[in-house]
DNA sequence: TCTGGGGTCCTAGGACCC
DNA sequence: TCTGGGGTCCTAGGACCC
């Protein structure tokens, strides 16, 4: 049986969110161009946006396009706690809430509790609770998908509200700049524009193939989804977060070798704190860099097993940013980061197997084989001390050793009620 | 005009396995 | 011994999002 087309899902995002928090709290502040930042632009009031101010944008530039600007640093605490509290109005509303980001969400309102109730009056009502209980704007996409929502939500802004009824989808998506798509941006808009590609519908004209050969296979498919109405109804609650990561701006250099392996450790301490905080443990460290070019590079290291150990983790770290000396030197280095990924949940106690890694490396094949579960390949474990010895020198072995007895550890990723978000 | 701090997903080559 | 196909994992980079 064939389910009713119905626009359920609704996509709610906080208008220019970080400024619309300053202005609600400091009343000077409001009707007036603002932008929450420190050397870039983070975020900007719509009377900042009137005068060109964009996101991302430096400050200079900001304040050349808009003399008046009133520029302010930024009080993450404050976010947080106004994106908690939006929040709670979500969940109030439906059970099926998935965030997207600090502010906003989609949510699921086709479930029973709503059946008498049509999806946009929803939406009006979370518009005015939000107002009421928070004081701030929130805008509301209403349609069949959240790529449909979400890109409704984009045009209602700000202050808005709009419903795609599912029989005006394409009346509503195929006048659209490509633009306007989520997930094209410039690279892939320009590579459009080169076919002559402006708007939704000009590419909802082309067969699937001749996208994917422009833009790559799974690019390509997505786009012809996204013209077509037809991405995923679903709104995925319970997704946990993929990776946890840290990074510094440290300024131009040239920077002394200490200043950086601090600036290094110290990230490490504070994505460990947070990783532990989440319970999770992480299998991957990345270390992330930038140049005085604005180029980029990343390093990478996986553990045989997940862990969230700051000692492991900050020496995998330290030798990480060894290897990549020579291109500090040559392109001085401006921004230092770190990011732990391949992460699973910490609940599986990975118990301790001091035994002489030594001799079992020796007895070849029949070497006990460790289970790693989150993947389904098995190491011979002189295979894997021998790779650690190589990587983190002979005296690293045992530790490493250690993180590797998790026989236990086969728990495949657990939707989780709350991240440390 | 020289640029923050978080994230997600995809691609491509090499290593390795069956 | 050589050749082949299919698959996963790791690493590095890139596009994109807020």
């Amino acid at each position: 049986m064939e389910r009713p087309r119905r626009a359920a899902v609704l996509h709610a995002d906080l208008d220019a969110f970080y400024a619309s928090v300053e202005q609600r709290d400091d009343r000077r502040l409001r009707g007036r161009p603002v932008a929450v930042g420190g050397g870039v632009v983070l975020a900007c009031s719509y009377e900042a946006k009137r005068a060109g101010v964009r996101t991302a944008m430096g400050l200079r530039e900001a304040r050349g396009l808009c003399p008046g600007l009133i520029v302010v640093r930024p009080r993450f605490d404050a976010y947080t706690t106004a994106s908690r509290a939006v929040f709670d109005v979500f969940h109030r509303t439906t059970p099926e809430v998935q965030g997207v980001s600090i502010d906003e969400a989609f949510l699921d309102v086709a479930g029973l509790r709503h059946i008498d109730v049509p999806p946009v009056e929803i939406g009006a009502r979370l518009r005015t609770q939000v107002r009421d209980e928070v004081g701030l704007a929130i805008t509301v996409g209403v349609a069949r998908t959240p790529f449909l929502a979400k890109v409704a939500s984009r045009v209602a802004k700000p202050d808005g509200l709009l419903l795609v009824e599912p029989d005006a989808e394409d009346a509503f998506l195929h006048p659209l700049p490509v633009e306007q798509l989520w997930g094209v941006g410039a690279v892939t808009a320009a590579k459009l524009h080169r076919h002559g590609l402006f708007t939704a519908g000009d590419v909802a004209a082309l067969p699937d193939v001749a996208l994917r050969s422009m833009l790559g296979p799974a690019a390509g498919r997505h786009l012809f989804a996204v013209v077509h109405g037809m991405t995923s109804e679903r709104v995925e609650t319970g997704r946990r977060r993929g990776s946890i990561g840290a990074q510094r701006a440290l300024g131009r250099g040239p920077h002394r070798d200490g200043f950086v392996r601090a600036a290094l450790l110290g990230l490490v301490d504070r994505v460990c704190r947070r990783m532990r905080g989440a319970h999770r443990i992480a299998r991957t460290v990345v270390l992330r860099l930038r140049f005085d070019d604005y180029t980029r590079a990343t390093r990478s290291h996986t553990f045989p097993h997940a862990t969230d150990s700051g000692d492991d983790l900050a020496a995998a770290a330290l030798l990480l940013l060894d290897g990549v000396a020579g291109l500090v030197r040559e392109r001085g280095l401006t921004l230092v980061g770190v990011a732990l990924t391949n992460l699973a949940p910490d609940d599986v106690v990975q118990p301790a197997l001091p035994l002489d890694l030594r001799g079992a490396a020796g007895a070849g094949s029949d070497a006990p084989r460790v289970v790693d579960g989150s993947r389904r390949e098995t190491h011979g474990l002189d295979l894997a001390v021998d790779q650690v010895a190589e990587r983190f020198g002979s005296g690293s072995v045992r530790r490493a050793s250690l993180l590797r007895h998790g026989e236990g550890f086969a728990a495949p990723l657990l939707p989780e009620a709350d991240d440390d978000a």
